[in-house]
DNA sequence: ACCTATTTTTAGTTTACTCTAAATATTTAT
DNA sequence: ATAAATATTTAGAGTAAACTAAAAATAGGT
């Protein structure tokens, strides 16, 4: 597996090709920031591999073992993410770059050794699920806090963006994965929120809200 | 930099072209596992950059910024030696082949707060002394275990062979850095030595002193 | 159903790195 | 000093990954 052929495969499992409904070229080349030509040449490699389902014009879909490939591949970058942070005092809006390039080593032990320093964690830094050794991938029952209705209580769980921007933003805010959010308010004009976390209250856009996983009390 | 180029600077390194003497085509070729016009190659690419004097037939050698990299290479590759050792349980057998990936990371950050993580380690698993952050390497005053004259005592300090074979048998025989040896006898027919460590007499072969460092007690 | 717009593929190039085989320079031995 | 041996470079070619531009297939709108 050259690193190249594992970011496609990263790239296509994270648009869902990992059902059968297979993901098209220009959706990979977009996600992975390269061209269309470049995806169908890989889909060729990768599908000569039995990595990927593919036929000409009809899209790529992950098989079995590719599932399996991309899902190992998505552990160690969250393990990764979950040392930097947790190890080596890296903020949650600086790990993913890092993590890009450590996914990639390859070696069992490293990776299994890490896991036990860390105590097996569930989840990454944002919230996503890290998949088992065995392929197990854990995915939560969680909706988005813009989805939530007045009145309602969750555990905020997860982060749909993780771009600086808005993961510094949550800092500042003091929104952190953990904390009970409550939705006082919905104003029907912008769809903006006014909500409590914690003992704080504080009005929020849509598009926050629209990026913000939360998990609702029963 | 790519990967390759810091390999070829780390191998340069190794073989002394840190001095004014120029290391040939063929001892890179060699240390790097490759072919004396792949070689060639690379020295034009990195005289290029100015990370090396090269011409023509001369040889090849390290300019400044050249040893600059390269110490910061080997400087990432110790750390996260004695990182595999200290927090993942790895042997000091098995970190090598890991660490030769690790280092090509690119994240400064990464590095330093490892460094921190692990205590700022001056030396390695194998006894390898690690390049400070601003350049500095510290070379320790060591010499060989087969040079120690008879009756003298010495700290073991590390290793020159650092293959499987060699530290196994090091492992076997209950020899580590820190120890304390002493020379019992030198056997004149084959070179070999009868040796003290801690508690602990055996008789080695020259082939084994030649390859372990000692620190002379004064 | 047909024409157009979009998507996807093909064909041909580029870059980085490597190799083999042949040519050239240097070193060694007599 | 010169021939033989060795070391080094050049030339040409291969592979993996990417790109551009043109061709081909598919999808949408009327």
């Amino acid at each position: 597996m050259t690193r190249s052929e594992e970011n496609y495969l990263k790239a296509i499992f994270h648009l869902g090709g990992s059902s059968t409904t297979p993901i098209s070229t220009n959706a990979i080349a977009e996600q992975m920031e390269t061209k269309p030509s470049s995806v169908t040449d890989m889909a060729k490699k990768l599908a000569e591999k039995g990595l990927v389902n593919y036929k000409k014009y009809q899209g790529v879909s992950l098989t079995e073992s590719g599932i399996k490939l991309a899902l190992s591949i998505i552990r160690k970058h969250r393990l990764w993410e979950v040392f930097l942070v947790e190890k080596l005092n890296f903020s949650w809006d600086e790990v993913h770059e890092v993590a890009e390039q450590l996914e990639h080593i390859k070696s069992e032990k490293l990776i299994d050794q890490l896991d036990t320093l860390l105590g097996h964690p569930k989840y990454d830094p944002h919230g996503d699920p890290i998949p088992a050794k065995d392929g197990t991938f854990p995915e939560q029952e969680k909706q988005l806090l813009s989805e939530m209705l007045l009145g309602s209580k969750g555990v905020c769980v997860g982060v749909k963006d993780t771009s600086s921007a808005f993961l510094n933003f949550l800092d500042r805010n003091k929104i952190a994965l953990g904390d009970t959010i409550e939705v006082m308010e919905k104003e029907d004009f912008d769809q903006s929120l006014h909500i409590k976390v914690g003992n704080q209250e504080l009005n929020i856009s849509h598009q926050i809200a629209a990026n913000l996983y939360v998990k609702i009390q029963v």
